[in-house]
DNA sequence: GTAATAGTGTCTTTCAGACAGTATGAC
DNA sequence: GTCATACTGTCTGAAAGACACTATTAC
């Protein structure tokens, strides 16, 4: 084994909720993740990104999971002799403000406008995006079928239903037909469709933790990470709907939060304008504490 | 960013099936996982562990994915001034004879005897862990009822069913309670229920990629990178048995594979000593390659 | 009373899990 | 026919999905 030069940087993927929606933390005006290089002092990588996220935010993050280690050839950007190591994750934040100038925060549909169902407009962009797909796709001179049937799937075509947690395989297969800036946008040309870009592949980095944040949430007890000390059910239910981008069904909602046993009453409700008020939940720390609890699917509302 | 000297090293875990049972690749004896350095001159992490395997094995690997990137201060046993930083994979491969002479393959349930509920005495293993957990929790001074919902919840007790996903989490339980070899040993003294032990931490790695494997083969068609072009449907069902370390439903099986459309008659029959002989299935490439199919489950038998 | 938001009851369809059964080969 | 292994038909109970309903506040 030889001793390379090689710098270690870490990137996180910092999530929080603001008003049930949830954000991103970046720098440089959202073009940018937090990275910071890994020191040798450092007593792991978990370690060392704590003690980084503590001194840039000043607040402690709860959830904290690795998410992807990347060293392609063309992540270097600065100097070719050195190569550049670059290991990501993902955290999970209680929003409060933070003190940082640099730091900003972003909705997560300003980089995936075509990921937010909720937002009525996304019928449209889909419907382009698929368009312009599958123009692509009768250009190319091989693998035509397989791609038609990859686009299909990925967008819950013909037969197929949507999937959430393929985000980031839907942002590949938009990268792979050139309709992403960072890869040089061809073939589409309105920015409100495409998305937000981002430098070097941080986008793609910020897909894999929405990935991961999708796929999870709907078997471990991570929104609650998220949430507020006190919540009513319909905030609890509106924070998970906007984090995988599509409605639940309300009484079915309730009905499995129940099963589960992971919260319970705090005997307050809320105070508001008109309406009957909600009453507040708290978690139940015990239970959510152990973690990987058992399998649990979201009651999804058909449109 | 600073450039400090770091060593990047690859390790890998090779899992093949011979005989319908799961085999890892290993050096030294069964102790470690097959590792090298990573070259500066890669394209990428991935191209370079394929062409470090292809070089040692002379086999192509088919399904390739990153498991976890580990760079803990203790892993350090070589340069004190050196930081190793170790990027973990899974690799499928299709079984045939390796050339290389210190290659061995050995069978997962050597390091993990007690995830194997196909064989009987995993019965007894299972019941003489939970009491040295039980004694090693009722020493505990902090955390005993939190620890106790652990031990139910990990080893399915009292209400909570046995989750095989759940093997690196037990393994680390296990770990923590000093009766891993690789933590010094203080309560378990029979090493046919404790397990084999590696070098360093390869076991853990190991735990990693099984419980990787066992998690997606539920609703991912990857079996089939390691099934022979031509297998029947009793063969298939008993590598995933051995794969997931429990026993499947029979008809349920069938239908559910039926339902997937993911196979198709070669029609060919297997020629055998005594009984109906059984039909010969090859998986159809075209759906197969598109990967990430939609969700299915797996029917369990319980006992 | 109305408007607005919170929360519940129950029907239907689907499917996992379990049981039993039948089919086809060698002898 | 027996034995052994391969394969199929169908019942049941739980739960996902969908719809309509009632409850509690302010005015």
């Amino acid at each position: 084994m030889s001793a390379a030069l090689t710098q270690t940087e870490l990137i996180a993927v910092l999530v929080s909720i603001i008003d049930y929606m949830p954000y991103v933390m970046t720098i440089h005006k959202g073009s940018t993740l937090p990275s910071g290089s890994f020191e040798p002092g450092h007593q792991s990588l978990q370690a060392g990104l704590r003690a980084w996220i503590h001194q840039q935010t000043r607040y402690p993050v709860g959830f904290l999971e690795q998410l992807y280690t990347f060293a392609d050839q063309d992540r270097i950007y600065n100097q070719p002799q050195v190569r550049t190591i670059s290991i990501s994750y993902l955290g999970l934040v209680r929003h409060q403000n933070f003190s940082l100038n640099e730091t900003e925060w972003h909705g997560w549909y300003e980089y995936f406008p075509w990921e937010n169902e909720l937002k009525p407009a996304v019928k449209n962009i889909r419907e382009t995006m698929v368009g312009a797909l599958y123009e692509w796709q009768s250009r190319k001179t091989e693998d035509t079928e397989q791609t038609k049937r990859r686009i299909e799937f990925l967008f819950g075509l013909n037969g197929y239903a949507w999937n959430e947690d393929l985000i980031l395989q839907r942002y590949e297969l938009l990268y792979e037909a050139g309709m992403i800036s960072e890869a040089g946008n061809r073939y589409l040309e309105r920015k409100d469709f495409a998305g937000q870009g981002m430098f070097a592949d941080h986008r793609r980095i910020l897909a894999t933790a929405i990935a991961r944040l999708r796929a999870q949430i709907k078997y471990k007890a991570l929104v609650f990470e998220l949430m507020p000390t006190e919540f009513t059910l319909l905030q609890l239910q509106k924070t998970i709907e906007r984090i995988i981008g599509r409605s639940l069904h309300k009484s079915n909602f309730r009905r499995m939060i129940e099963q589960q046993n992971l919260i319970e009453e705090t005997g307050h409700i809320t105070d508001q304008y008109r309406g009957r008020p909600a009453k507040l939940f708290r978690y139940q720390k015990s239970i959510v504490d152990a973690r990987a609890m058992s399998g649990s699917k979201l009651p999804l509302v058909r449109n």
